[in-house]
DNA sequence: CAGGATCCGCCACGATACTG
DNA sequence: CAGTATCGTGGCGGATCCTG
């Protein structure tokens, strides 16, 4: 979970490539990318992502939903039963985002090359 | 400079994210969305890339060129003159991913917020 | 000038045990 | 159930030195 982008330098022209590197690593988390795919659909709840999000660790889950909620991405809800319920929401920014962020997948489908095997019809 | 993904496992709705981890693996390096913005300016050579991304290293330099150039987003071309001269440029494939990428500055723009200070125009 | 070879520090991620 | 607290590890990135 890569926090601090302070784009230290570069030159002039870079001031794009500094945005893009701040939002990107705001999603920059190995699993970031899976908990917004999962809390996009809808509410889930800590245990469900943990299942979802298949050989992710509970400490690395937990810091992952942090960050993204630090940053606006994520809402917390906390309801106070007496076994602890948590549910998280992706929120309106990122849905949007996560849309952005899949239509990459139109570049991939255009250009399979690179890949170690790839399937071409 | 990330290479490996396997998407080892998530779940089913994770062929998206999986591909677009994949995407964003190819750009993961820390400087490599700096370079690509130089190289999608023009023919750049190696010695001026290392000048404009201030404070990079030639062993990062090299490591990301090689990144690039592997997932065919960089054009390496060598001219054998006494003093060797090499220019690197984006690949047409460059130029579309870079333009997606710089697209999530208009995203950033909408919800300029979770930055340290700024929001409100 | 372009880049290979080494050595090293740091941080993201992982595994596990404990708790309210 | 939903975390927190600890300890360990791999690999990216940085600093040099050397060479065709």
């Amino acid at each position: 979970m890569s926090r601090k982008n302070a784009c230290s330098a570069e030159e002039a022209a870079g001031r794009e490539v500094c945005t893009v590197l701040d939002v990107l690593g705001r999603v920059s988390g190995k699993w970031s990318l899976g908990v917004l795919s999962e809390t996009t659909r809808g509410p889930v709840r800590f245990a469900e992502l943990e299942r979802s999000l298949n050989g992710i660790s509970r400490r690395i889950l937990t810091l992952t939903l942090r960050q993204l909620e630090e940053n606006g991405l994520l809402t917390r809800t906390v309801y106070p039963t007496v076994p602890p319920k948590v549910e998280y929401t992706a929120t309106d920014q990122a849905r949007e985002l996560y849309a952005r962020l899949t239509g990459l997948t139109a570049w991939a489908a255009r250009h399979s090359a690179a890949a170690p095997h790839a399937d071409a019809p």
